[in-house]
DNA sequence: TATTTAATATACCAATCGGTATATTTTTGG
DNA sequence: CCAAAAATATACCGATTGGTATATTAAATA
């Protein structure tokens, strides 16, 4: 069989590339159904590997789980960095963010559903590390929100009466609330309408 | 076996008293894990009774499950209900929804969680029946909160240039946000904090 | 190309899954 | 209190669960 050798080259092993195919079809899996409805079968089936292939690539099924949902965060997490790259201004930058997630609904329909809600609400009160990682990615996406904040008021674009970490929590509650919205009544008017009002938002307790 | 005859006289049957004993135990530990999470074993472990009695008293585990997600959100519609009758006005019935949700999250602990957000979630692609019953409940606590939004118009407590379902599916949303934000970082900031904001919004953009 | 090593497939494990047919017990109405 | 009916318990079903030990195959090295 034959390899993309400059792949090949970074990847070193055969295993790491299987690793990674395994992840990329069984992400979206995960985190459609959650961790308990997705079952070994539906790993093997979904990736025409056997349960020795992955066990071999993974440890069990836990550690399979958590490496999906970073994938997919992960994944995520540089396509908005990507976005973000299209202004150097701290409240443009803001302003970036709800333009990105004006096209969440069908983006995150790719992964599977917004992996955040999902993977945070079904580890709740049910697997303990997939959690500390969901914790972990919020506070991580927060410190990123505050930090344009902050990198605002120094730029004398936003009010330096304005607390960067609580309003970054507050942009997060409401982005979370339209997805969970927009998912279970499949209705995209939740996330524009919340982008609509955090736009403005923005524009009045924010800018200078 | 004595029973409560005064009770017993209104249920007529043993199985109806069964099946609220049924739904008393069991809907906090669905509501909690989720519907695959939850086996059988769980339930007549819970209960405390044998498949013949659950299975005498439903259909299957997916009767099970929306009986059980329909006894708590009517406990909890009810719970809000007796909240908001605390005042006849129509705004302040408003301020008594975020009155309510302050301390929705030791209530909500108690049910096992939101079952507005933990089977939402949950039901998303898996099960249509139990989604489209938490679509339901949405809509209808929506439509609670734009009636009293309409009465306000009507009482002249609130501007008539506001768009009452809109503003209804906003606070829905803003709420959904941070039950979801405070059970995940397990933190009761969000929904405090969502409520205060709720209250300015409802301050400033809805009363006259 | 031969040999070692890594990766994947196969076959199997006990345990548990949701569900059911039937036996037993409990409750009800006369 | 007794017979009929309702409700619950028991014992079982095939299928599937996550996981593993071992056999086989593919790939890397020399």
């Amino acid at each position: 069989m034959v390899y993309f050798y400059y792949i090949y080259k970074v990847m070193t092993t055969k295993a790491e590339l299987t690793s990674q195919y395994i992840l990329e079809v069984v992400a979206p899996i995960f985190n459609k159904n959650g961790y308990a409805a997705t079952s070994l079968s539906d790993v093997t089936n979904a990736t025409g590997l056997t349960k020795g292939a992955i066990y071999g690539n993974f440890k069990n099924k836990e550690d399979l789980a958590i490496a999906a949902f970073m994938f997919t965060v992960k994944n995520m997490m540089k396509r908005i960095a990507d976005h973000l790259s299209n202004s150097d201004s701290p409240i443009e930058k803001l302003f970036l963010i709800t333009d990105f997630y004006r096209n969440y609904y069908d983006y995150s329909k790719q992964l599977g559903g917004c992996p955040v809600l999902n993977i945070g609400v079904d580890a709740n009160n049910q697997n303990t590390l997939l959690l500390q990682k969901v914790r972990y990615i919020i506070e991580k996406i927060q410190d990123q929100v505050a930090t344009i904040i902050e990198d605002g008021i120094e730029a004398g674009e936003i009010s330096s009466e304005v607390n960067a970490m609580k309003f970054a929590k507050r942009i997060d509650t409401m982005i979370q609330g339209a997805i969970f919205m927009t998912y279970t009544m499949d209705d995209n008017f939740y996330i524009l309408d919340t982008m609509n009002m955090l736009d403005s938002i923005i524009e009045k307790e924010l800018r200078i």
